[in-house]
DNA sequence: TGTACATCAGTGAACGCGCGTTCACTGATGTAC
DNA sequence: TGTACATCAGTGAACGCGCGTTCACTGATGTAC
């Protein structure tokens, strides 16, 4: 049946919270539609009143995941750098690094959770990755070291690089003792490089 | 019709090689069993006289494609290390973040191509990526620098992670700037550090 | 403000399709004498 | 070495199932007077 204006537009935002998780949980080949609307509390059918097709779905909801990403990886880097209002590169390495990241990919990294299948996906999606790594250089570059623009942001390219590398490895080899090996080595690498 | 003993292992081991190959290309459900078996020139009905299940499949085909991979990236690194009989670290790394690697993953890293799928599949999966990455990471070791084992393992790891992490980049944000740029930060901050 | 009607968000059955898997069958290979 | 038969690698139709997507329908919301 019918709903109010606002609480349809409630509804498509939740839909798209529910897909940016579950997508970084099992892949965008892991979640169907129907599945999808089920956990939003919906039916299938409402989901192509929402939306053109799945494929448009996956780009709006993988713009919607980096967005996620970013706000909560900065507010848990805020916490690990003793509480100031910028976080320090050291408390962002940390909380990325962090065995509740690795074990948590739901609300974690896009680009280690979906970066490899969004290089299959539709252009579409390869341009939300894009500005969804952009984004998040720039942010990594306020608290990299150098004094010219573009050394911080090398410097922030490749601490990323070794972030997503890190944490990638870290959840495929499951839980031995290489899992929490790799995110060690790599926040030592990155933290004395920088 | 009935092939020779001979015959019907090599068929088995073409199906593998195919697989894995196709596998990095599409990732694990981007390619089905009939697809799969046509690339490889034969019916489908073959593929479970030769193998229990796709699962199992996958698992013998990712260690495959961890032993392809590791053998062509050495042969790929020593020619760029001027020839010698063993790598250097320069040339694996160069030979690892190049456009060629980026543009050809059916040839290319199993961690970069399918790491984060390989974490939503069988134990049996993750077990061989746990095998498969100490497989790199002990080749690598071997050109690290470091006096101590426990040294030149941490710094095998972080480079193995910053490789993984930048190729994992670049082919997910699609073919502007960006995607050359990252693999040219990564190479210069790993080879800085080494 | 109250009534009459049009709009349209949401429902759920149904679609064609490709998936992984099974199975009765074929006929060359391998074996026994 | 040659013949007779059993084995079994490979064939291709068929299975149930879940996928993305469509569509006729419902009934509360929004609008016009």
């Amino acid at each position: 049946v019918k709903a109010t204006r606002e609480q349809a537009a409630l509804n498509r935002e939740h839909v798209l919270e529910v897909g940016s998780q579950l997508f970084r949980e099992r892949g965008y080949d892991g979640i169907g539609v129907s599945d999808l609307m089920r956990h939003a509390g919906q039916t299938h059918g409402a989901f192509y009143g929402q939306f053109d097709s799945k494929d448009a779905f996956i780009a709006e909801a993988s713009a919607r995941g980096f967005e996620q990403m970013l706000e909560s990886w900065v507010r848990a880097g805020q916490a690990r750098s003793s509480g100031g209002s910028t976080p320090l590169l050291e408390g962002l390495v940390g909380a990325y690094l962090s065995r509740a990241h690795r074990d948590n990919p739901g609300n974690g990294c896009m680009a280690a959770a979906l970066g490899a299948d969004g290089a299959r996906q539709t252009p579409a999606v390869r341009e939300v990755m894009n500005e969804g790594v952009e984004a998040i250089v720039d942010m990594l570059m306020s608290v990299s070291p150098g004094e010219a623009a573009n050394e911080r942001r090398a410097s922030a390219l490749a601490t990323f690089s070794g972030l997503v590398g890190a944490l990638t490895i870290s959840r495929a080899v499951g839980d031995g003792p290489l899992s929490t090996e790799v995110l060690a080595a790599a926040a030592a690498a990155i933290l004395a490089r920088n």
